[in-house]
DNA sequence: CAGTGGTCTAGACCACTAA
DNA sequence: TAGTGGTCTAGACCACTGT
């Protein structure tokens, strides 16, 4: 059914029939990640504009050789993150967005990708200790049992942005500094077979001490932004517990979230 | 393959065949989903306890008279949400949680929940204004066009806990002082058919302003959080744009995140 | 090795939306 | 009314895990 006139404002994308779908039956990734993966670089590469309609489900199989599931099951992670909309008797849109790529919580993120050039984090404090009251509790073990506190202080450019003090089960990871420093936490811990599951986090603030402020390049009294991390392992035992301290007037905590219907 | 001896730490739960599932094939809400709010109240009254295995996919369909890919649905959306764990060639489990009901970023939490006893907000202004350049810029509008803003503080318990500033397209919801107060933004837009579908988050601290202090309660200087935001409606349209500030000292922002695999 | 979840197929009917 | 996504079925084979 063409339509005479007016194109319409939301037209399904014509080139999309010409955008080719590599897809290999012989490789281990699966088919509805494959699938997901081009859909995600066709949007983010403009190919496929906000707004633009995709092609019903079912054509869409057909065209790719794929069953329904399959093809609805790549689109749906699509949808998971936030790129795409999907609408009962209209069809499957990008989204339009401001914001290209959904952001991870920026402190776990910065964690999670501390590799990158930017920030420097250095070492100050790694020993064994017995762990205190709150500590123990945080991490579920026994008061006085043996856990690594750790002690970083970040850079970005030269300057102190952040403070970070971390506790670990002693037993975890082996902790090296060098390693530590150019590494990171969370890939240390990801390398030694720990899978993060979930983090519990509480962001305050309040105002800087006279050795905070000194060591961060602050005056006393300054605004500081406070964040201490619970980070559970997907069996449910506490793998970290860290109070971080960013300096305010350098530091904010940027990220996107996804309403779930 | 019966053991002997000791009982398996991840025995799968032997009332999970007493527990009856009711399915309404009658109702229109979803079979994996009726199934998956079963699951997730059993979890909750710890019928199901952490660690309990779930007993495989097949025998669940088979005993519930449902097919694998909807007990699969079931589950996986409780797996979305965090409460289960999959493992292959395990099985599925309840995940061995600190925490029990993930929570959502409480600030906007509070304010698509604000109905609750705890909180009241005051509109202390509420007006339709020509939009200033940066309202102008977050919102997506053309500078000068027409946006509402909206002025509230908030209290818990009597005390001030948060000063909140919104701007909004003017013509996007009526914005009644009342139902403002009684009902809450995020309820009234989304009964005036404005589905969320994302927000932008930057949540800082800086020192408060006498004039801060003295709307507060605080003094001047006090370490404040801020968090400004922007909401997308699913079209991708700004919908509001807000600048929040709290005390420090009475509110945190507390939330849960899920690591993806 | 047996048992688990991970992936995939080829259909079906329904509810909703827009013209 | 025609087209869309939402749900559901009854199978299948594979990869991984633990014994």
């Amino acid at each position: 059914m063409a339509r005479t006139g007016d194109r319409a404002r939301t037209a399904t994308v014509p080139a999309l029939s010409a955008l080719d779908f590599a897809l290999d039956r012989g490789s281990p990734v699966p088919l509805y990640y494959q699938l997901a993966q081009q859909l995600e670089s066709a949007i983010e590469h403009g190919v496929l504009a906000p707004g633009n309609l995709l092609g019903n489900e079912v054509d869409l199989s057909v065209r790719l050789g794929l069953s329904r599931p399959t093809v609805r099951q790549a689109i749906q992670s699509l949808v998971d993150k936030g790129l795409l909309v999907r609408r009962r008797g209209v069809g499957t849109q990008v989204v339009h967005s401001q914001v290209k790529r959904p952001l991870e919580l920026s402190s776990l993120y910065d964690d999670l990708e501390e590799a990158g050039q930017g920030p420097t984090t250095q070492v100050v404090r790694n020993e064994v200790v017995p762990a205190s009251c709150d500590v123990a509790a945080a991490l579920g073990v026994s008061e006085g049992s043996e856990v690594t506190v750790l002690d970083r202080l970040r850079r970005t450019h030269g300057q102190p942005v952040a403070l970070l003090c971390n506790y670990l089960p002693a037993s975890l990871v082996p902790l090296d500094d060098t390693r530590l420093e150019s590494t990171g936490l969370y890939r240390m811990m990801r390398s030694a077979g720990i899978t993060l599951h979930s983090a519990r986090q509480r962001v305050g603030a309040r105002a800087a001490t006279a050795e905070e402020a000194a060591r961060l390049d602050e005056e006393e009294g300054a605004a500081l932004l406070t964040m201490q991390r619970t980070a559970y392992d997907d069996t449910g035992r506490a793998v970290e517990y860290g109070t971080h301290i960013y300096r305010a007037s350098r530091y904010t905590f940027d990220f996107q979230l996804l309403v779930r219907p």
